[in-house]
DNA sequence: ATACAAATAGATAATCATTATTTGTTACCC
DNA sequence: GGGTAACAAATAATGATTATCTATTTGTAT
């Protein structure tokens, strides 16, 4: 696992790659290492806001376009109208539940590199990255026998 | 395969869920049917430009997502800016050349089915639906010693 | 064939996530 | 500590998608 790197880590990972050390930096990747919620930019910002009243949506994008740059997060595409974001940066699955929009990790071995090589195989391609997204109910939701809504 | 179905069969299946039955609905479904290049709603309207000048982008969103309602296409989402069609609406996982952003089908059996019963009992999920994304060169880009792209 | 009601197409404006721009401020090498 | 390049904040711009509004077209019953 690659999250809640020390402060000290992440800083050094930001000047190897050129870029100053700020705290909203800081604090953007404080948010994303302390939670397994995969936020997307506006939700990061809500939570930051009473610590950093000052601090505009466009730096939270920043910042977070940056942490994806040095290695830091991972940016998410789960077909909603935004981005998500984790600091997990490994490539494992998520599920999305389809009734609350809550999306969790899946961290087990789904046998992935068998499937890159069968894809490379059947098309050509030199394939270089995935993305598995799975969709369903999660626990909360089926104990609540609520149907889908997201 | 449920590609290129036959107009009559397009007209009957739009009518069984209340649509009604237009040139332009028809049109857009014949540019998807003809095609496995996934184009996306622009794509496709400039394509119909020369056959139907009056139509409106607003009416190839619109026909788009009748045709996924019916289950005449679905909706792909590569993490590019905007959405693709496809009108092969099985389950198939696709390549997107990380060089020249061509998408391709992936056909051949990936064993989803295991995949998707272990992401349930690794997460308590009832998984409803799942997408498999690959990234990679295409050969043809390979062929060109292109760099990555897009 | 004709007419009528409901749904649609086209034109256009609105929305909303994300990105660019501008300008004053801050981090950090010396 | 000072100078400079990078930065943060504010704001405007962008671009895909959706909503609105009205004239037209479709499906159906005469």
């Amino acid at each position: 696992m690659k999250t809640r790197l020390k402060s000290k880590e992440v800083t050094a990972l930001l000047r190897e790659h050129g870029f100053k050390v700020t705290p909203q930096r800081l604090a953007v990747y404080d948010v994303l290492a302390h939670t397994t919620a995969h936020p997307n930019a506006e939700t990061i910002y809500q939570e930051l806001q009473p610590y950093y009243p000052t601090m505009s949506l466009a730096t939270v994008y920043k910042a977070l376009a940056i942490l994806c740059e040095v290695g830091l997060a991972q940016e998410l595409n789960l077909g909603e109208e935004a981005f998500r974001y984790d600091a997990n940066t490994s490539h494992h699955p998520h599920v999305r539940c389809t009734c609350c929009g809550r999306v969790d990790d899946i961290m087990g071995n789904l046998s992935s590199e068998a499937m890159e090589q069968q894809a490379a195989v059947e098309t050509g391609y030199a394939i270089t990255d995935h993305q598995y997204y799975f969709f369903g109910i999660c626990p909360e939701c089926q104990k609540a026998g609520k149907g889908e809504k997201h």
